[in-house]
DNA sequence: GTGTAAATAACATACGTATGCAATCGATCA
DNA sequence: TGATCGATTGCATACGTATGTTATTTACAC
């Protein structure tokens, strides 16, 4: 491997003046600059990253903390901030975390990491804590936690929740169940609260029995669509914590032979690519994933830039994204 | 940041012996290293890697070069890789190469990472030349290069190809089409020539009109396959060169009212999981993608481990996956 | 030709860890 | 008791870059 000592004896000058004539720093002439510069690419240099983190104490390597990437909501938020990330200037180091194999602070503690994104983080997590004591810049995405100052960027889910319940009531839903996320993540619980909250505006019940929290993956949303229609009086919509619940819902009515938007009505939410697909053209709440991918990129380069400062927090608007799965419940249809 | 300095200073002891106590090497007293370890607690001490990785001149990074996660192919490849490195002790950062922000070899070059995967690489590229040109450990996943001695993990493609001919000859299809992937692809370009040879075989005459080459994308098959069924004569099966594609195809005949593996055959490739789910059920071939970035993994550490030593070549073999996308021609069915 | 200031380049050192080699300590054996 | 050996530990330095400080060169005015 070639270094700058090496570019330095090929040009004839010493290793501090290749360093600042690379980096096109001022009080190096342009005769010296360009001798430097052919040396350079003569020798194949590359800037040793190692050296200069250990110098500069900056790696411009970013950690996403997000679990698996086959849960197909998760490359839609880490696609654009690696694009963002990319843009800025760094780069972006996936680092898994699922309840089974738990994250070590330690894993993002060994100053690889100029920062970090929380994206998966349950709400007694001691995690961000951990972030802060050892004053690790980081910024929770699409997650919120009680009780602690950090940046943020989520989405109005308790609005989200209420426009859905909006929906469903103007429809004429009576019977409606709901597959919510977990209850330990603020988007599962605020979505449910909103989700509630809407419906008892309107002054419709939502019976226990037909509230679940699973967590956002196809199989779970498959599954509890399959027992919630098994009940002696079926709910007639189902609203589901997220898109992928959905396509699990849509999936498990399908496979019971009915089609969603005439026999059931499925809401999803985030309004991922896959939603708009024409087999599921799900009705659905746009997330904005792209904005809070990119806007959270942005918080955590400006926090790293000035590591002080109030904490600032973003709150993105959800929108009702109507397509293929609503309709009015079939029993009020055939009445009609 | 507390460094093995500051863990040295409490403990009593020079910061060598912190080195070697915390690494488990031989020939510290047991009584210091215990020291060592407690002060090292109490300081929350975490090795610094950049200082590691200078004096190690390993990193213990992983580069992945692929294509937009949001493809739902990559992350079945990818998520797997990542959990094999995890196990071996390697992070993963995913480098994206798409052909409208080709990566610079300088992006691998600097000394960040130990080894790359490349599993996007077209037939053309001259990324493997330029790795191997800098001595950095490299392995091809899921692709194949010709002309160059490199680590390779692939599918028998071409067999895959020519198992889907079979099928479809058994089912007695004769209208056949295939929308294959680039054709500047090791992928694309065997299964199709596979599917070609297969056909021919049975004296089945494979239409140049009824031959695409697109992208591994769901736009792509989509809107491939309205095209190829508006024809004045429509084929009654298409071969899709992969899944995603066979998706968007899925789609497009849905959008038309037709229903895959009644009206029309589709047959998929790589066995995603989301070809089993019950909205697709494709008929695909087995691209044992867990199989692929397990072993790729694996020959990836072994090279870094050993730098020389000829080139290790894998071939995993296709396997047929019967679902519910493929049946005879209607029109036979309606004669029977 | 001399003096001065500015421009340019070199020198020296810090960053944190790993490791070859030297030094120290204790114990064992003759 | 002294020599020797093995077990521990310390010392010194390398890794490659960045940067504060000092030295040198250049340009300019007188």
């Amino acid at each position: 491997m070639t270094t700058s000592h090496d570019v330095a004896k090929l040009a004839g000058v010493s290793q501090s003046t290749v360093s600042r004539a690379l980096r096109g720093l001022p009080g190096i002439s342009e005769k010296t600059r360009l001798q430097i510069q052919r040396a350079a690419e003569m020798l194949a240099y590359v800037p040793s990253d190692a050296g200069r983190s250990l110098s500069t104490k900056r790696t411009r390597v970013i950690g996403v903390v997000s679990a698996e990437l086959t849960n197909p909501f998760f490359p839609e938020l880490v696609e654009p901030m690696r694009a963002e990330f990319e843009r800025l200037g760094y780069r972006m180091l996936l680092i898994p975390d699922s309840s089974e194999n738990p994250l070590e602070i330690d894993r993002l503690a060994d100053g690889t990491l100029d920062g970090v994104i929380l994206t998966t983080v349950v709400l007694g997590s001691q995690l961000p804590h951990r972030l802060a004591a050892r004053k690790i810049p980081f910024v929770l995405a699409n997650r919120e936690i009680d009780g602690i100052q950090a940046d943020t960027v989520v989405l109005d889910n308790q609005l989200g929740g209420k426009i859905v319940a909006s929906l469903l009531a103007d429809l004429g839903h009576e019977k409606v169940a709901a597959i919510l996320g977990p209850a330990d993540t603020s988007v599962g619980r605020d979505r449910g609260t909103g989700f509630q909250q809407g419906l008892s505006e309107r002054r419709i019940a939502l019976l226990p029995e037909r509230v679940r929290n699973e967590p956002f993956t196809y199989s779970a949303g498959h599954k509890a669509t399959i027992e919630l229609l098994a009940a002696a009086e079926p709910p007639t919509a189902i609203f589901c914590g997220n898109d992928v619940i959905a396509f699990g819902a849509c999936n498990a009515v399908a496979s019971l032979g009915l089609i969603p938007g005439h026999d059931i009505t499925i809401i999803g939410f985030d309004n991922i690519e896959m939603s708009d697909w024409d087999l599921f053209r799900i009705t659905t709440v746009n997330g904005d994933l792209k904005g809070m991918a990119e806007n959270a990129a942005r918080l955590l380069i400006r926090r790293i830039a000035s590591p002080d400062g109030a904490p600032e927090r973003i709150t993105l608007e959800p929108e009702l994204i109507l397509r293929a799965t609503h309709a009015p419940p079939l029993g009020m249809r055939l009445r009609a």
